[in-house]
RNA sequence: GGCCCAUUAGUCUAUUGGUUAGGACGUCAGAUUUUCAUUCUGGAAAUAGGGGUUCGAUUCCCCUAUGGGCUACCA
């Protein structure tokens, strides 16, 4: 019988999670979900001098904003089983097999004393330098016992002497790596608490973790992990690493700039940034879909695909090695994208829910969800909506004039006012315009300057959608408001007719 | 410095021994649009370099270069 898969996600609580780490999650997700498998959340916070609560909760609330589900794992209020601080006792037991089997010993150098070491940058602690150490193998019973007394000690494993440790990633193929390369690697620290490839040996092996995908950066550290499992004499998992996410300067952390953005927006210490992918206005399905990208040769259709369909394509066979350099402006237009050829009743309510929260003069809902599908061909982000709409919600705060116009209303000076006094305020006061009314009145123009002038009275600047259209829904609002300004439009050339 | 991994246009990538090296975003030009956007048409643009193996190499091997990771009492 096959045996059902099972994968975990593990984060450290150092920082708030980011687009990597997400990813790093969203694949353990959908691999578990396209085999029946299991996914596991668990908290790896071995790292006590860096780990903070808010982090947790961050991580948290980044997965659920992708709607990465786990079946089983850490919750903040229900199960707090699946954290490595609460487990001390059970790696304790672990350690001490390793040390009663001499898999690992004791080592009583101080960090100063390492550091003097490492000047030599060829040292390595392992079987070719552990016998000249300071360490449980070469001091007699008197003198370990009374380091240990003292707790003046750390845990080292044995690292096997000169052989080469082979296994296959699922990505990357053989991997291999001669011993002599490897620190006798630290898995109790002086302060009685395990290191990370300690925690997370045992908690993969008990947690009966069936295959590990996480970031290449653990490509060369997996021997380590490969020794621990041998010496358990444990089942090893397979392997699946999955190429790096860079941003312009490397791998992505937790300082933020526009291609290094956080999931959300936080604020926590120095750690502050209003800016991120829910924020900024990316929608989750497109989000997921990017996060999907990374990584994944077979999406590069450019069609935003469902989660259903991301999972069925799925294959370990299309993951790609090259790491891979964040683009924001792609993810920009991916999102586009969706805005222009997607889902248009779930696009129009995101894109009507972010319009409310700005509509101080209670504008209708079909006339908002009107102002939606004339404007959301020309935005890339939700947030975007309001650059490109806000002439319906407010008046023009300022006037961006090109030249040639500020030219041409110079010399034309009081003919302008003229056409706006007794032609178009004449104009707007009739009732029941209609939209026909409006097409042809405009039409009839035939000014281009004239036409750019009514434009810039109304929205402020030369962009943006039909003049027609402008006004037709302008004028359903409140029939006063494009009179109103107009009229302001003419008092602000009055008062700089000489620009 | 040592070890590991990668290298196709600006970016994401397709082609795993025979293709005029394909697509998407971006970019440039034209058409449409009173403007902008959309839409349509078209253009420029890549297998890092050098050696092998082969009738033939983007694809396999080696060297170099570049990028990245690891080399912590970080994960």
């Amino acid at each position: 019988m096959k045996k059902k898969i099972r994968v975990r996600f593990a984060p450290s609580p150092t920082g708030p999670l980011h687009i990597g780490g997400l990813r790093t999650a969203f694949y353990n997700y959908i691999y578990a979900k396209k085999y029946n498998g299991d996914f596991y959340l668990r908290i790896d916070d071995t790292d006590i001098k860096r780990n903070r609560k808010e982090y947790i909760k961050y991580i948290l609330k980044a997965l659920k904003w992708c709607k990465i589900k786990y079946n089983k794992g850490y919750n903040i209020n229900k199960n707090r089983k699946y954290i490595q601080s609460k487990r001390y006792d059970i790696y304790k037991r672990y350690l001490n097999y390793l040390i009663k089997n001499k898999y690992a010993y004791y080592a009583f150098e101080t960090k100063k004393e390492l550091n003097e070491y490492r000047k030599n940058k060829n040292f390595i602690y392992n079987f070719l330098t552990r016998h000249k150490l300071n360490n449980s193998l070469n001091k007699n019973n008197k003198y370990i016992k009374k380091y240990i007394k003292n707790k003046k000690f750390v845990i080292r494993l044995v690292i096997p002497s000169n052989i080469n440790i082979i296994y296959k990633d699922e990505v990357f193929g053989n991997i291999e790596i001669n011993t002599k390369e490897i620190d006798d690697k630290i898995i109790y620290r002086s302060n009685n608490k395990p290191t990370y490839h300690l925690a997370s040996a045992v908690d993969d092996h008990l947690m009966k973790i069936t295959h590990i995908i996480r970031g290449k950066e653990w490509l060369s550290t997996t021997p380590i992990y490969i020794i621990l499992y041998k010496y358990f004499n444990w089942t090893i998992p397979k392997f699946i690493h999955l190429p790096l996410l860079l941003n312009n300067k490397g791998k992505i952390s937790k300082r933020f700039n526009y291609n290094n953005l956080p999931i959300y927006p936080i604020n926590y210490k120095n750690l502050v940034t209003n800016n991120s992918y829910k924020s900024n206005g990316f929608f989750r399905n497109v989000f997921i879909y990017i996060l999907a990208l990374l990584g994944r040769s077979d999406l590069s259709e450019y069609k935003i695909l469902n989660l259903k369909k991301i999972i069925k394509l799925f294959s370990l066979k299309k993951i790609n090695k090259s790491d891979i350099k964040i683009n924001y402006k792609l993810f920009c237009s991916i999102n586009r994208n969706y805005i222009l050829y997607g889902n248009s009743k779930n696009i129009n309510y995101k894109l009507y829910l972010f319009l409310k929260k700005k509509n101080n003069n209670n504008i209708k809902k079909k006339i908002i969800y009107k102002i939606i599908n004339l404007t959301k061909n020309r935005i890339s982000l939700i947030n975007d909506i309001w650059n490109v709409s806000f002439y319906f919600f407010i008046n023009p705060i300022k006037y961006n004039i090109p030249k040639d116009i500020i030219k041409y209303i110079n010399t034309n000076y009081k003919d302008i006012i003229k056409f706006i006094k007794n032609n178009i305020i004449f104009f707007f006061k009739k009732k029941n315009i209609k939209y026909n009314n409006i097409n042809n009145y405009i039409k009839n123009i035939n000014n281009i300057n004239l036409l750019k002038i009514i434009r810039l009275s109304i929205v402020g600047e030369l962009v943006g959608i039909n003049l027609i259209d402008i006004i037709y829904i302008l004028n359903k609002i409140n029939k006063k408001i494009i009179i109103k300004r107009l009229k302001n439009f003419k008092k602000f050339i009055y008062q700089y007719k000489n620009f």
